[in-house]
DNA sequence: CTCGTTGCAAAGGATTTGCACAAGT
DNA sequence: ACTTGTGCAAATCCTTTGCAACGAG
């Protein structure tokens, strides 16, 4: 192993998918690198939108990845730890990089994410574990509510 | 109409459905009583688990609520605000009576649904409506995490 | 009697699975 | 060459929808 470059800020790290792949025996294949990419490039992917997001990369004449290598892909980019999925209530769960956790606030109307910070579950998080006996996995967690902005409207159409 | 009987006190009647059918003109029937006596009386009642129950609960020779009837119903009576759904993960919705808000919590390993102090997250709710102007909804809130017994589990089956 | 409702069946959309061929090592 | 991965298509799962008969008011 001679190329060990620190992780680079602005760029997709190929390091950390070949190497866990190789150390399981598996193929470091484009389609893997490009969904890994849509990933993180796309801030809350859905499957769908990796899908078409990768057919919109694919070049002329190549033949972009087919929604079930994405799902095949997803599911195993996740077991290696490099991508996590959350529900944001209806339909479609959404994946993104395991960098940085985050919360996410789904507004049920306009289905706005926000995003915040982890730490604000803490507290409950903390009497969860007391009391039940229950790890809460911040990172998945998809808290519900209204946006300002949907709250505003709601009042004013109020008959 | 004439007769403004402002009976918009109480959400937590013990007979609201007929009332809030009639008012609005729709139809007080047998299905839609025993669809949210179901609600009310499964803890996390998913709509196939509601119709498999009215489905046991049928008489023999009377004829058991279709599952379209039992969708239609459920949204129905959400918008009566009778019921309540949630997303926990994966797949099926849950609905429950809508008397007292909840704070769902769900095992990731084993789908175990606990019921938590919806006051648990008062504080962080605050802090979301303070920087993000998000009204978190606490009724609707799942959180997801690992508990106890699958915790453990886990710990003994790692390698 | 007049509509809202229901059951049945078929349609839909999203995700998964089986297989033979293509690709990584 | 040997195995793993991928595309394609069919199979599932869950939910919605169209329509004619049924039942509440």
């Amino acid at each position: 192993m001679a190329h060990q470059h620190a992780a680079r800020r602005g760029d997709t790290d190929p390091a950390p998918l070949a190497e866990r792949l190789r150390s399981r025996g598996l193929r470091v294949t484009h389609q893997r690198e490009r969904v890994l990419a849509a990933v993180a490039a796309l801030e809350h992917a859905t499957p769908e939108a990796i899908v078409v997001r990768l057919r919109g990369e694919a070049a002329a004449g190549s033949t972009p990845p087919d929604a079930s290598t994405v799902y095949r892909t997803l599911e195993l980019l996740e077991s290696l730890g490099l991508v996590w999925h959350t529900h944001l209530g209806t339909g479609a769960p959404v994946y993104h990089a395991a960098e940085h956790p985050h919360l996410h606030v789904v507004c049920q109307s306009c289905g706005a994410i926000a995003s915040a910070d982890p730490a604000l579950l803490d507290a409950a998080a903390e009497r969860l574990a007391a009391d039940l006996g229950f790890t809460v996995d911040v990172g998945h967690v998809a808290l519900s509510g209204t946006c300002a902005a949907c709250r505003e409207r709601a009042a004013s159409e109020q008959t």
